[in-house]
DNA sequence: ACAGTTTCCCGTAAATGC
DNA sequence: TGCATTTACGGGAAACTG
């Protein structure tokens, strides 16, 4: 006879990908009559799983065996670690595809089981267990769906194996989504969204005016594009998670990134402020990328906003972001280039902030000069609310700088004519 | 009975790289009476290779049996082409490692083997050929060994399959390698070595005033490290052909890269020509890495010769290198930043050499401010030997840069302290 | 043609073996 | 332990497939 899911714990990753490792551990947690014999547990991929509800048919490629070992021996408890398990798909399988299956792969729910039988005192004991549901992906470009889906299931089901919980899945309250969404920050980086970041994305999701019991659709969270952009909610959500991972870690975690902040009320915040003081914004026209803003009150009393072209991957990858703060500069023409930035919102002073983030600068090599990349930015023409307390230059120095700078200017063209 | 080599004849890849697949083809060269039945060719690695001759031995992991077909109907030319064929290595085999093998994994050459059976007119016939020898590698970086390893064997031997060769490879003159080594480059890029880049490579490897006679060894070649570096000349030279054709191939076929010239040489060249002319040359000191040196003649008749950093590919990767030259900039305290490059040596206008190449300065895209990197070099302090024919700046100018370039200057700290 | 999905494989990092 | 070699896999691009 069977004895369903309670005398093991699997653990197991929430997403697989397929060709890739991972690794799973079951502990029994029944005390058996001791055996002299050793106990094999067997895993399998979607064991009994009946046909036509998924539309892809996975196994396990590697040793899917392995006997169980005393992990403790306080207590003796039993336990079984599988290593380098790797997950291939089925193909051609005579399950016909397509059949009512209007899930997404990244939706589709799976589970991992496991068996150990034997006869104990002329018992025949079939233990058996199931993971609860995980997603399986072929190219890492599909986990962040995937993730979704996982965060969608963990937050609105208690059941333990519902694979089709998204086929038709509840909706969410901002409330209850938030909290997630902020943990997702905080667990993947260290610190988590407050409340001024989590009301600019309930308005981004929600409209304006929304309320915290105000109920998501999980495919406006996860499977419709956002309006105007070709990404939804939580994929545009999710690249600005890695690209603080993988880019802005310390400074996300020190709390100078206010980044989720609409256009609106970062001009609000800056135009108060003195000249000069900027804050970081993540940009929502493109995936991953994170843009500075910053003010300058001209001498008639306008007040002006720049911000730079946000900074993704390929730039970053270059240049680390506080080694762009220090050197960013703006060129226009007959000034010198200048950094704008001051004071970080409200009134910290630039190099307070970031100074410790700074990276040292490149080190002589003899017989070589150092050399490195500074981020810059033509004004093509001074603008009569830029700052401008710097005395006019010497038409001499407007000429060098004409030969110096990479910009044209006025179609002056260098001496060496193309 | 067997029928050796003549009658197909083989085309494969000359290195072969475990897990990833491969293609080759054979052509029967002798016309059959026909035949109503498919002629099936099987294709083999090593096969009946004696043991302990290699290290390693591996197998064909797909399907390696394919019936031939018509190529031509004109002649009736039968052939048949392997795809998706793959390597994998027989691990645990039964042949002990390291039996008096002392080559390494790349000189080490096996073959790939394709046989025909059939039975015509009662008589049993074996068609059997082999390809020329091969090498297999299971990681890129083992790339440019086992390519030197095939230039060596074409270099030097007409043998069809003498897989020891590289157990005691001959010498080869330096007239016959500068050969093989232009046609390297000839044929990855598009433009050779000259005279004048072929001496600095004799010097290099054979010493100065080493005639075309003179004879390389394969280890001075491949094996060995260049004295004081971690790197062979084959390595190091390889590295240069793939930084050419990943990062500099107009630019090199437009003969715009000297390259390959000592620094004497180079200083010998620039010396008596114009402030400001410049020319590229790889680096030696470092893999794949690309300099340029200016000359700079002071008032009092000095000459003062400058070099950037190399760049190699990481910078290479954020800024392509015609807008390196077009944008690099030289900052010293109290000096507008400028651009010492003027004329590629001897006397060509930068722009004209390498204006076709310029990258497009970065577009609008409202409402954000376009921004670029630029590469730029701190000179401590201003050289008594630089060209500096500008006016000294007013102390309000010199205060101003001390606050917006990212180099520190007498200490003088920004006003935002750390 | 196209979007969704998988496969391929370079290049780097980590693991393995001698 | 260090070096030679293989394995692992993220990430971008190509290939596949309905």
């Amino acid at each position: 006879e069977k004895q369903p899911c309670m005398p093991t714990c699997p653990q197991k990753p929430l997403v697989i990908k397929t060709g890739v490792q991972f690794t799973t551990k079951v502990r029994l947690l029944v005390k058996l009559p001791a055996v002299d014999y050793q106990l094999k547990v067997k895993t399998t991929f979607d064991k009994d799983l009946p046909p036509n509800r998924v539309s892809r048919q996975f196994f396990i490629l590697t040793n899917n065996t392995k006997a169980m070992d005393i992990e403790d021996y306080s207590n003796g408890c039993l336990s079984v670690e599988f290593r380098h398990l790797q997950l291939k798909e089925k193909k051609n399988s005579s399950v016909p595809k397509g059949t009512e299956n209007l899930l997404s792969v990244t939706e589709e729910l799976h589970t991992l089981c496991f068996e150990a039988y034997f006869t104990v005192q002329g018992l025949n004991i079939d233990l058996e267990t199931c993971s609860l549901p995980l997603v399986v992906i072929s190219n890492g470009s599909q986990l962040p769906g995937a993730w979704a889906s996982i965060m969608w299931y963990n937050l609105l089901t208690d059941e333990p194996k519902n694979l089709a919980f998204l086929g038709n899945p509840p909706r969410a309250t901002w409330s209850l989504l938030s909290e997630v969404l902020s943990w997702q920050f905080s667990t993947n980086t260290g610190r988590g969204l407050n409340k001024d970041q989590l009301t600019m994305l309930k308005e981004k999701l929600l409209g304006l005016h929304a309320s915290n019991n105000d109920q998501v659709y999980w495919s406006k969270f996860c499977k419709e594009s956002i309006a105007g952009k070709s990404f939804s909610f939580w994929i545009w959500l999710d690249s600005i998670l890695e690209l603080i991972k993988k880019y802005l870690l310390p400074v996300w975690n020190e709390n100078y990134i206010m980044g989720f902040v609409s256009k609106e009320m970062e001009r609000f915040l800056l135009k108060e402020k003195e000249s000069g003081t900027f804050l970081l914004r993540f940009s929502e026209s493109h995936l991953g990328g994170i843009t500075f803003t910053w003010v300058q009150h001209s001498d008639n009393g306008e007040v002006n906003f720049n911000s730079v072209e946000p900074y993704t991957k390929s730039r970053l990858n270059a240049l680390p972001f506080p080694d762009i703060i220090r050197d960013y500069k703006v060129i226009s023409a007959g000034v010198v280039p200048k950094n704008p930035l001051k004071f970080l919102y409200p009134d910290i002073p630039k190099d307070q902030a970031f100074g410790q983030h700074y990276n040292r600068l490149p080190n002589e090599v003899h017989p070589y000069i150092p050399s490195t990349l500074i981020p810059i930015s033509e004004m093509r023409a001074p603008s009569p609310t830029c700052e401008s307390p710097d005395p006019p230059m010497t038409p001499g120095e407007f000429d060098m700088l004409n030969k110096t700078l990479p910009f044209d200017m006025d179609d002056i063209t260098s001496p060496y004519s193309a």
